[in-house]
DNA sequence: ACATGTTAGTTGCTTGAGCAAGCACCAACT
DNA sequence: AGTTGGTGCTTGCTCAAGCAACTAACATGT
């Protein structure tokens, strides 16, 4: 418990650190653009992108501000309901996050995966998805 | 990869909003008391707190200042050096560890291990030690 | 059709944390 | 002793994120 606590405050700034040297993305910004990047049409509901990126709807609003104000996403009227937005992935976005994901893969690989061992990668990443959402037991 | 950052992002709010909720400390109040009391005598350098809480000096400074505002710490100056500060349990602070210790306890064990199944504890815990302090391989 | 309630998203305010600049003290050389 | 350089800690500023309050649009019952 105690290590992970300690993983817990040291990793996310190591892996943010590295990906925003590499790149102009804080880790926020790259996940956000992950989740966009993958739904159909590289477009998503608000509303979505705050559940997946585990955010209030006030962060995302604000993460998507930044991303269009540096031309990576574009708002377009949600086209089934009137108060909806999506976030679009622009070329220029799907170009930057391509970049990211590499940068973003050998951070991941040089703090993370260089140092498991003899972890069971399956078990420990079922797990953590129980951990993270636990109301879903495995589905 | 995608489960760990999943992680990431989910656990460090369940944790602290259920201490928030059950006492007046937030985790990272917790754990810098928790790194205090278990200090020779119950008093630690702001520098080697900042070291073991993982954080910045001035964010170890304010986390001291809002302790102190509420008597669970002292400041004291360090004896053997007079720029050193340090920083001293009190009884109303190791009282309030305690019972934050044992809401924390019960958290984690909701939020964590309830959910970890068939995973190896030491072994997970020996790869985040290694992922948190690369630079100490086995100390 | 209209009034009421509900949902999607944005904005004002606050809080917590880091960086950089500053201050106080130590250490080492002359 | 005096100066010069390095260390320990605090403080001003900035930024990211959440909550609460607000607006706009849907949905439902009459």
């Amino acid at each position: 418990m105690r290590s992970l606590t300690r993983l817990l405050a040291v990793l996310p700034r190591k892996l943010d650190a590295d990906l925003v040297r590499e790149t102009r993305l804080s880790a926020t910004d790259y996940f956000v653009l992950v989740h966009v990047s993958e739904a159909p049409d590289r477009r998503m509901r608000m509303t979505d992108l705050a559940g997946g990126a585990a955010m209030s709807m006030s962060g995302i609003s604000r993460v998507v501000d930044r991303l269009q104000k540096i031309g990576l996403v574009e708002r377009e009227r949600s086209p089934d309901d009137g108060r909806g937005w999506d976030a679009v992935l622009t070329g220029a976005g799907l170009q930057e996050l391509q970049d990211a994901w590499v940068a973003h893969l050998a951070s991941a690989r040089a703090h993370v995966f260089d140092h498991l061992g003899e972890v069971d990668l399956d078990s420990v990443a079922d797990a953590f998805e129980r951990i993270a959402d636990p109301e879903r037991p495995s589905e």
